[in-house]
DNA sequence: AAGCCGGGGCG
DNA sequence: CGCCCAGGCTT
């Protein structure tokens, strides 16, 4: 793109951003430890989706030292529902990390910014603009668009290449901005965020027209172009609700799987929709955990749906009243007895969030 | 380079 | 129903 070009577009841009920013929360926020919390929860995050997180993470763990020293499952707990549990599990190593080998120093450099788990390139430019003042442009979704259609770039901005060519153009546009670098990062997301949105964006009235190559050639809709296209699989969960008086039986996710490190109830995965109740009773858990002493009480249905990034969820819930006392702890396996008045203390997927909230009053009188 | 990781909002 | 969101990590 040609200089003089880039010099409109951040006049116009910085003329815009002086009548039209967004005021958050974390604007004009000094304390790195803020600013860092609130980039790693807006990652793939919207704004109005994450602002209550941030104020309760910040309620919760006011310092790195008090993320630092919280115990996990408290931490998942904060994040419950927000998603991408891996940013909770990596906030709690970075914070560590802070915490304990740095003296509760937070890092001032791009470079040491970006050592800490789950900060990528975004996340260093922000922290590294918005805190120190730090000439670093950021290059989220808003970016790649506002750049690619400004410019009519139709590369990829999920290959390399594209990456590449945006990241390098965002750059230009930082060092010959009107505005200091972290206002130019903050303009350039708020109006790709509000002005320049993904559908329908306010093209008639955009002070950046006269110059968008997109606009011009009415290409608007076409950009930016991504060449990756996702496919989603498709999963059918069946969870035991193993009550045993006022207990049910829970355990954690481990391993290489979706919501690592929450909590569910005993899960029976089936490789087709359709199961039957005896191909569901012969099988583990219910086989090992109940055998013949469990009457369902109720098949949740229809079967709940979740949908994420890869992957199709579908669950079905059986209540099962049990005789006799829960297994005894040699024979709990992974598994763990807890009240059904404390659930609400583990962090569970939406899915089964749902399901608790749905069934408060099964959950009550039984 | 490709695949994977949540959940919600909007057209 | 598909796309997108203040992306990053693993393979």
């Amino acid at each position: 793109m040609k200089q003089e070009k880039l010099h409109f577009f951040t006049e116009r841009l910085a003329a815009w951003f002086a009548g039209n920013h967004r005021p958050l929360p974390w604007k004009g926020e000094q304390d790195p430890y803020r600013i860092w919390l609130s980039e790693i929860i807006l990652q793939q995050t919207r704004v109005e989706q994450g602002m209550p997180y941030f104020e309760r993470f910040c309620r919760e763990f006011p310092t790195v030292a008090d993320l630092a020293a919280a115990p996990e499952d408290a931490i998942m707990k904060a994040w419950e529902g927000l998603g991408y549990y891996s940013r909770a599990r990596n906030l709690h190593a970075a914070a560590k990390y802070v915490a304990y080998e740095r003296g509760g120093v937070f890092p001032a450099t791009y470079e040491g910014i970006r050592q800490l788990k789950g900060v990528g390139p975004y996340t260093a430019a922000a922290i590294a603009s918005f805190a120190y003042g730090l000439p670093y442009a950021v290059v989220d979704g808003n970016v790649y668009r506002v750049l690619s259609r400004f410019g009519g770039i139709a590369e990829p901005i999920d290959s390399a290449g594209g990456k590449k060519t945006f990241a390098q153009l965002a750059q230009r546009a930082l060092e010959v901005a009107p505005l200091p670098p972290g206002s130019y990062n903050q303009a350039i997301m708020d109006f790709g965020a509000t002005h320049c949105k993904p559908k329908a964006p306010f093209c008639t009235d955009c002070p950046l027209s006269r110059e968008c190559s997109a606009f011009q050639k009415g290409k608007v809709g076409l950009l930016p172009v991504k060449e990756k296209k996702i496919k989603r699989k498709k999963r059918f969960f069946h969870y035991l609700v193993a009550n045993y008086g006022a207990e049910v039986l829970i355990h954690k996710r481990t391993g290489r799987d979706i919501w690592q490190n929450l909590y569910e109830f005993p899960l029976l995965e089936w490789p087709e929709a359709a199961a039957s109740e005896e191909q569901i009773r012969r099988s583990a858990p219910w086989a090992t955990l109940i055998g013949d002493r469990g009457a369902v009480v109720r098949q949740v249905s229809p079967p709940q749906q979740q949908a994420l990034t890869h992957q199709q969820i579908q669950a079905v819930f059986w209540e099962v009243e049990v005789e006799g006392p829960p297994p005894a702890a040699s024979e709990l396996g992974p598994f763990i007895r807890a009240e059904r008045k404390n659930l609400s203390k583990f962090a569970f997927p939406k899915i089964i969030d749902c399901y608790l909230g749905d069934n408060s009053l099964y959950l009550k009188l039984v």
